[in-house]
DNA sequence: CCATTATGAAAGCCCAACTAACATATGGCT
DNA sequence: AGCCATATGTTAGTTGGGCTTTCATAATGG
């Protein structure tokens, strides 16, 4: 396309809504700038143009030859981009919201939840894809996400859902009859760890349990270690919001709670206008966290 | 027109761009920007309508289904307005050009040369206006205006074409035979004045010409008074300009010039892109200055 | 595997687009 | 004719939108 014989967009968007009301005032104020901008676009078009398009008329102004001429072509041009970009919009809101966590979240925390929302608001779509990948909303087309970590992401929002303070949990068949208030009265029991998660592991060791003396054991993903804990196989170190509702009914039993700070589970949403539904879909995740 | 939710026209044209090369980088070179620029369009609009208009694919973009919807409307509604713009654009440089010039400058100066560019240029149509008007030259259509003065005048941009030095002309026949090589050499003359030039007036007192010792008459128009002086009904004080064919041929005598920093007749203008006729039309004015 | 071409992102610059303020023009009413 | 309200015209000053620059990362073809 021809841009570079063309003026300014936004000085054309000025002159359409002069042409078409008759008035800098009136199109000042559909457009919610001042008069003042609206005479220096028409100015600065007609020097560019070499024609005028609009003459003083009375209190107002009217189209010249040339304006006329003009106009037709910007409202229907206009109109036409407006009306593509409503559509488009209309569209994107009602598709299905698409949001993304990691499996041990959804088993543990958002499906068990899910009912809930589902009862609530049958007529929302949500899609839950369970995954551990680092994904990035916009390429991946996802509306959300939610992440463990700092929040600190760059390039999109984060709002904390739950402080991922750390419990240490074992399931109550393991513990009657015994000492279990500090790591030391537990370094004779298995202790069990995701693979890929060390900072469990480290604060372990350095909050006191002996390497050397425990028994350790490597699990693949979360949702096992908590599986393996809740049959008894041993001790393990969970984020508290993923087992709260174990230890609430007493499946789990809570052992030490680890103030961690500023780490959590975070909603994670692109920067930007937020649908309503979304919006929705988020207060009802805080409501229920 | 509802603007209000529509992202900036600016973001639209680049995000039209790269969706109908496919490119973000042809994108730029058609728009010239740096791919950058076009990159932050996309994201801005992207993030504005919350929902993703292009992903990558291979070195190029591809359009997601949103995008796919979007772009028709946009090539199209884009296309109206340069489509329109274009075309009054056209329209208006074939218009005749139209100038305005005082009467005595077009009678004396323009139109005897006016042959000349016509024959030079018979495809391009000048309509002369002569008024002594003050005239806002895109209020009232006009391309172009001669206007005697310092040039300074706001909102236009003014080129000398002739400077206005004073000359103090008579007919041969009042002169044939005596002194008058100053004011009061021909003290005992008539001395002819145009009605609302004052300035001249002043000059002549000013440079000794006794009011009370000389007889002067005034006549409406700076037309009259060449055509009286022609006629040897007096002395009067004409801008160099205006008299230099008479001078050169004959029909008059010049005894004194008064040089006048910074006055003269000035090509006057609009601002902004002047057309190809235009410029040709002022060069040719400047060639037979 | 490497060179080339493309996109992604962040920091910084600058002027287009605007506001504020004041001047001038127009029309209605007394 | 004068006053008042409403509109446009213009200029000076401000600022953030739109861009460039720079560097990083990704994809492809030879």
């Amino acid at each position: 396309m021809e841009w570079r014989s063309v003026p300014s967009l936004p000085a054309l968007r000025a002159v359409e809504a002069a042409g078409r009301t008759g008035s800098l005032s009136r199109a000042a104020a559909e457009l919610n700038v001042t008069h003042a901008a609206i005479a220096q676009h028409l100015r600065t078009v007609e020097d560019f143009m070499g024609c005028s398009l609009m003459i003083r008329d009375g209190r107002g102004m009217a189209l010249t030859a040339h304006g006329a001429q003009l106009l037709p072509a910007l409202t229907e041009g206009f109109g036409q981009v407006i009306g593509g970009v409503r559509d488009v919009m209309a569209d994107a809101a009602d598709a299905p919201l698409s949001i993304t966590v990691t499996p041990s979240f959804a088993e543990n925390w958002l499906m068990p939840r899910m009912g809930g929302f589902w009862s609530a608001h049958p007529d929302i779509t949500v899609s839950v894809t369970p995954t551990m990948a680092i994904s990035d909303l916009r390429r991946d087309g996802f509306d959300m996400a939610v992440r463990y970590g700092r929040g600190d992401w760059p390039g999109v929002d984060a709002t904390l859902l739950a402080p991922a303070d750390y419990v240490v949990v074992a399931a109550p068949s393991i513990l009657q009859g015994r000492d279990h208030k500090t790591l030391e009265d537990m370094s004779d029991l298995p202790w069990l760890f995701e693979s890929a998660h060390r900072e469990t592991r480290m604060w372990a060791m350095s909050e006191g349990l002996d390497p050397a003396c425990c028994q350790t054991k490597e699990l693949a993903t979360m949702s096992m270690v908590l599986a393996a804990t809740r049959a008894g196989a041993g001790v393990s170190i969970m984020s508290k919001a993923l087992v709260m509702d174990d230890v609430t009914a007493g499946r789990l039993v809570s052992v030490i709670e680890v103030p961690q700070s500023g780490l959590g589970y975070f909603i994670v949403t692109r920067p930007g206008v937020m649908s309503p539904r979304l919006k929705l879909f988020i207060n009802w995740l805080k409501s229920v966290a």
